[in-house]
RNA sequence: CCGCCCUUAGCUCAGACUGGUAGAGCAGUCGACUGUAGAUCGACUUGCCCCCCGUUCAAAUCGGGGAGGGCGGACCA
């Protein structure tokens, strides 16, 4: 495999590349350049989460090294979102989902690495640094670089201060060519790229995916049921929800059901050699077949596809999608009931 | 260590002075209208009023104690 078309897996389906030349310098000198993500274990996995992860495929194909990091300090760091006493059971959890949408996106898990937080993050060397870090950043710096991922509130911990430092010391801990995430992310990996050259660290290669938009009209959040769908929702809670999700006629701004069929369902059935099936009554006009998700766009925004026909269609592949996901969590409940005591008793 | 303020619906808060077992907005649920959803209209739901003790016929409300949170001061030989 050529560097163009390295290249060309390793970007596709990204919000942003920073910088892209960066990127393919590092393709070209090196056979198989890390790439990191880390996750923060606090609340459930849900669907958001499988943009990133589904990612992973991509990288592996594309002959990188990738690790994952469970941040379990950064899931208690940021607002105590999880508790003290909780991060084994979560990690473990997170661990297990992750895995899940791995192979749900075709690759091996086995193939990637997995690295708990706190299995370094309280050596010597790194807590030194950490320190030194903290002595030369502002408040205001840190708060800013953070203000996307740590929960706010009028009262802000020292907890999530510390966090964004904390992120940018793991690239050099865990050695990181490419540091991947969100797009929420880009604050604190652009503090990354400023401080780590002071810190014995190249500037890491940033990339991020999109955050999809939620299904109810605004931002996908996790404490807001209906905007999203979680890994164990059965099809029927699936086909509802996509079923009550907003989706204008012809609209392709921010609406979350084809953000849903381009980031998630259209690259899966890629991997799968599948082309995109709406069934449609006669009286609507009858089936439609797409090979590329432009098609499928084109026909939405020009009025051909109706949301009611593509909602029906991206309900059943979205709930297929996740089928391995959900089988391999919902036969180990005693994990997800140790994680979240108080929704799964 | 000292002082002051806050704690009521999922969320933001009103009600406390002048005791009579709770309200608004948002969110949510359900209908109507749409070949989806939203918007709009109509209806509906929601509570250990932080905990304990006391006063009282009666306490979210008054008194005492406690817990959690916030703000400020003092200390800096």
């Amino acid at each position: 495999m050529d560097t163009a078309e390295r290249l060309d897996l390793v970007t596709q389906y990204a919000e942003e590349v920073i910088e892209e030349d960066e990127l393919r310098e590092l393709l070209e000198a090196e056979d198989d350049p890390s790439v990191y993500i880390g996750y923060a274990p606090t609340g459930e996995m849900h669907i958001g989460h499988f943009t990133t992860i589904r990612k992973l495929a991509d990288f592996l194909q594309a002959d990188l090294d990738v690790t994952v990091l469970v941040a379990d300090l950064h899931a208690h760091l940021d607002d105590e979102k999880s508790p003290f006493d909780l991060l084994d059971a979560r990690t473990e959890y997170y661990q297990e989902a992750i895995e899940g949408m791995v192979e749900a996106a075709g690759a091996n898990p086995d193939d990637i690495s997995f690295v708990r937080g706190m299995d370094y993050q309280l050596d010597e060397e790194y807590s030194l640094e950490l320190y030194r870090m903290a002595a030369e950043t502002t408040l205001a710096r840190s708060q800013r670089a953070a203000s996307e991922v740590v929960r706010e509130s009028e009262s802000p911990n020292l907890g999530g201060v510390i966090y964004p430092l904390m992120q940018s010391l793991d690239v050099k801990s865990l050695d990181a060519d490419i540091a991947y995430g969100g797009i929420d992310q880009r604050g604190i990996y652009m503090l990354s790229r400023e401080m780590l050259p002071e810190h014995g660290h190249d500037k890491p290669v940033c990339l991020f995916a999109p955050l999809l938009a939620g299904l109810t009209g605004d931002k996908m959040s996790s404490s807001k049921d209906a905007s999203k769908v979680n890994l164990t929702d059965d099809p029927d809670t699936v086909e509802s929800k996509i079923d009550d999700a907003y989706c204008p006629m012809g609209e392709v701004e921010d609406n979350g059901v084809l953000e849903y069929v381009r980031y998630l369902v259209f690259p899966v059935l890629d991997e799968w050699d599948d082309s995109f099936v709406v069934e449609r009554p006669e009286q609507y006009g009858g089936d439609l077949v797409y090979e590329r998700y432009e098609e499928l766009e084109a026909d939405f925004e020009s009025e051909e596809l109706h949301p009611a026909d593509l909602k029906s269609a991206t309900g059943s592949y979205i709930s297929e999608v996740i089928d391995p996901v959900r089988k391999r969590l919902t036969s180990q409940s005693d994990l997800l009931a140790k994680a979240y005591p108080e929704s799964h008793e």
